[in-house]
DNA sequence: TTCAAATGTAAAAATGTCTTTACATTTGAA
DNA sequence: TTCAAATGTAAAGACATTTTTACATTTGAA
C-alpha cells in the first residue's frame, strides 16, 4: 500500500522519531509503513493521518 | 473502532455474506468486524469502503 | 407456524503487525 | 572533513487479524 507519509512529514518538519512518539509507536514502525514494508492497522493509519493533518483516504492509496 | 458497516450495507440491499464475497474474505471476517469484535486491515478497510461506495474516514471512527 | 436464509459465535491454525534490541548507513551542519 | 542526528534494516517474540469448519440462534416471508 503506497503512501505520502514522508511528503506530509516534511511538511511538519517531523522526524521519523518525532512522529513515532506523537503516535505512541515505535520509530521503526514509521520507518517501515514510510517505505512499505507492511500496512499499518487501522487504527495506527488514523493516528498517523490525525497526527499529520490529514486523512485516511488521502494519505493511504491501496 | 466503531463503524457504520450494517448502514452502508443494508442502504446497499447487501448481506454480509454478499459484502463479503465482493471483498474476498469470509462471512465471519465482514460479521465480526460490523460488531466490533475487532478491526480490519487496512487494505480490508478500504476495499469495505469502495465496495460500499464510501471512503475509509467516513466508515471508521477510532 | 414453518422453514430457509441470515446472522452470531467458537476454536485452531496461518499470516501479518508491532516492539525491542542492536547495528549499519546516510545526511547535513559546523 | 568530521561528527552527531537521522534513517535503514534484521531477528525474535508478543499480539492481532483472517480463514476454515462447525454449530446455534434469529428473522421474515410463505
Amino acid at each position: 500500500m503506497k503512501n505520502k507519509i514522508l511528503k506530509f512529514r516534511k511538511d511538519k518538519g517531523f522526524t521519523q522519531d518525532a512522529l513515532a512518539k506523537k503516535c505512541n509507536v515505535s520509530r521503526q514502525t514509521i520507518n517501515a509503513i514510510e517505505n512499505d514494508r507492511y500496512d499499518p492497522t487501522l487504527q495506527l493509519a488514523f493516528k498517523i493521518a490525525r497526527v499529520l493533518n490529514t486523512t485516511v483516504d488521502d494519505i493511504f492509496q491501496p
